[in-house]
DNA sequence: GCCAACGTTGGC
DNA sequence: GCCAACGTTGGC
């Protein structure tokens, strides 16, 4: 069973919005370190950081779960998307998806700007390179994550 | 809205 | 297969 954090602008898709539909399709991810994460290592079960960024106060925010593991994204085969790939085919799919569900909220968000000061947290790759989306989270960060949001 | 950092693309 | 140019991400 392994831990994760994936990242969304709020804006485009928020943990309410999350809340709100209690399951969705985790798409559009077009990073291959963040897409063979997913692909190669991401479980049902699995427990999901939900990171907001791009925003006022980035932080986690909250959890979820992942409730159906890697499949071609359909995204990739539809013309209309923003998430189109012509390299892509039904044979050879390029990206993949997964389902998370709603979890929990936290008490209190854990901003990135704590995640940085904190010594304690000392793999997260968040805090160093900032463009992944898809990162795997230690359980000692993890739990560490978890009692700053009390 | 700026810009640094980083990933991707494409010419050689 | 290297690397410069370019595009995108994301914090500030």
């Amino acid at each position: 069973m392994a831990n994760w954090l994936v990242k969304t602008e709020p804006d485009a898709y928020s943990l309410a919005d999350l809340k709100r539909e209690g399951t969705t399709r985790w798409d559009g991810i077009r990073n291959y370190q963040a897409r063979n994460f997913m692909r190669d290592d991401m479980q049902v079960g699995d427990r999901v950081f939900i990171y907001h960024s791009s925003c006022k106060v980035p932080a986690v925010v909250g959890i979820a779960e992942v409730v159906k593991a890697a499949y071609p994204d359909p995204a990739q085969f539809d013309v209309s998307s923003k998430y189109f790939d012509e390299k892509a085919t039904e044979d050879k799919p390029r990206w993949v998806c997964v389902d998370i569900a709603y979890r929990s909220t936290l008490t209190k968000p854990v901003t990135l700007k704590q995640i940085k000061a904190d010594e304690a947290i000392t793999e997260l790759a968040l805090k160093k390179s900032g463009r992944l989306s898809v990162m795997p989270v230690t359980d000692a960060d993890w739990q560490q994550i978890i009692s700053l949001a009390q």
